[in-house]
DNA sequence: GCATAATTGATACACATTATCAAAACACTG
DNA sequence: CAGTGTTTTGATAATGTGTATCAATTATGC
């Protein structure tokens, strides 16, 4: 995410934003703040949970993750068998370049594909809104390691 | 989805897919093909088992289905919401125009962003394999009848 | 018609997510 | 720091979407 808080670490600054926002500091907002910035790639809720304490309710990662998406802290990304995960996100629209080997996102910011949209939209007499668009392929690491696909 | 067939209507050509693929034409896949011919716009699979008979079991609606995305004939659409569903669709790869307003859907070929996220891509060290792009907005109809969106 | 293999539907299961609601935690006040 | 009102929590139940199982049924080729 973009670094624009006085506080240092992702998970501080995931508490000011929530703090922004009107929402309480509690012990299990702390946890779960840890956590996601802990996360090396896209993660599920269930798969969060089971690196939180027992007793952290399941209701209660559902619910925070539903804020911070809300709150452009964490952002859903469409893998390519359907499947919707969350990540860390940048603030603001981008997308994603999605590992299909390692798991691997690099945010994708500032890209060009807005005005081609635009423009074949409009072709149909479509008035564009807004877009999802996700990119899978192979990462740098993974194409230089020269290890068989899937 | 493209006319290649000699059958004429929609669910004839489905039903000729499966064929082709070595499925057994059956009465609840001539139901089934018959129903999705018949949805105006894109769909889930229990709001198609409820425009179905009862006694057609809820198993061969989401076996059906998985095989017809899997020949080619039905897409998911993935809406602005991150909900899956499913549509007709075109041969091939395509992207959809879904309408915000009326829930309508464009199938869109031939698109131009390809080569441009393989150049974007690839300044990221990326090897792409592919792309899910959906767009959202208002369809013609709905621009010109001038209604108040959302 | 008969044999064989595919298909079906009932049921149970699985998984992700939301709704409910009483109890607990928080933040503010005096 | 006790009192109070609001938020938040976690247990539980419910929902939605899809898959696995499997005996009974149905197509299809002969």
């Amino acid at each position: 995410m973009v670094v624009t808080k006085r506080s240092s670490t992702v998970a501080e600054q995931i508490l000011e934003t929530l703090d922004e926002r009107g929402f309480r500091s509690t012990a299990p907002r702390r946890a779960l703040a840890s956590a996601i910035a802990e996360q090396e790639h896209h993660f599920t809720a269930e798969g969060l949970r089971k690196q939180l304490p027992p007793n952290l309710g399941r209701a209660t990662v559902y619910r925070t993750l539903k804020i911070l998406v809300d709150a452009g802290v964490v952002c859903r990304v469409l893998l390519e068998d359907g499947d919707l995960h969350y990540q860390l996100s940048h603030q603001g629209h981008h997308h994603h370049l999605l590992c299909v080997h390692c798991g691997s996102s690099q945010d994708l910011m500032g890209c060009d594909i807005e005005e081609v949209l635009v423009s074949t939209s409009a072709r149909h007499g479509f008035e564009l809104s807004g877009h999802w668009l996700e990119v899978y392929g192979r990462c740098r690491t993974c194409t230089e390691s020269g290890e068989d696909p899937g």
